[in-house]
DNA sequence: ACAGCTATTCAGTGTTACTATGTACTGGTA
DNA sequence: TACCAGTACATAGTAACACTGAATAGCTGT
């Protein structure tokens, strides 16, 4: 889409993710594929894995090695407690946001 | 409000920007104070400056300086047409990203 | 042996907002 | 007069994040 939409995602791309796994568990390759087909078709790969790595660091989600039937093994992650607390913080922040913006989309001032 | 409004900023504020201006011209002081009120209270008034130097350079914006009764004379900044058609590529980006985020705010998937 | 799909990783780059500070003009007050 | 608060703008340095481009590795079918 173009780079409005990259910086736009900044911030809103990990809350994305998380919301995705808040639904159940999966892995990286996955979750590129889902965003692709959900119009996200700009999303480099390295992204998804870079930023995966990244909450994973901050103990947002769990992971489990799944080997695979058609290639090497998977990472699948899943939301833990901690993540799922820091999804909730996502929803009130966008919410601001969007509330904000709602507002000043509808000529208001 | 935090890091994580910081981060969602990214992208948006530009827009915010360049919807308050849609409306009327106004100069960096007063947007600043006008997005505290808002509720935008982290936001630092470097941070606004540098935006409206950068959507000047970009020509999305004209300026004019206007002195004041109450100290060194101001920046006004207007949208032009350039800045106009830049804002609605905005609503279409920003649309396309909250209408994907509220369907997974709603347990879809 | 090789192509193609699956699956992950990583170094380097660009953009953006924040921090912290500095400059400058005006009016009020001790 | 000296000082301070409010108004108004600018800028150097930093942190965070998504993208680019490439590499690595396993499996299947020809």
């Amino acid at each position: 889409m173009g780079k409005q939409v990259t910086e736009m995602l900044k911030g809103t791309l990990e809350g994305i993710v998380l919301a995705i796994l808040s639904g159940r568990s999966a892995y990286g390759y996955e979750i590129t594929a889902w965003l692709r087909e959900k119009g996200f078709t700009d999303i480099a790969e390295g992204t998804i894995y870079a930023l995966l790595i990244r909450i994973e660091q901050r103990g947002l989600v769990d992971v489990e090695r799944v080997p695979s039937e058609k290639g090497p093994p998977r990472k699948v992650y899943s939301l833990n407690a901690q993540g799922q607390e820091h999804l909730e913080e996502f929803w009130k922040t966008w919410s601001f946001l969007a509330e904000r913006l709602e507002q000043l989309h509808q000529g208001g001032r």
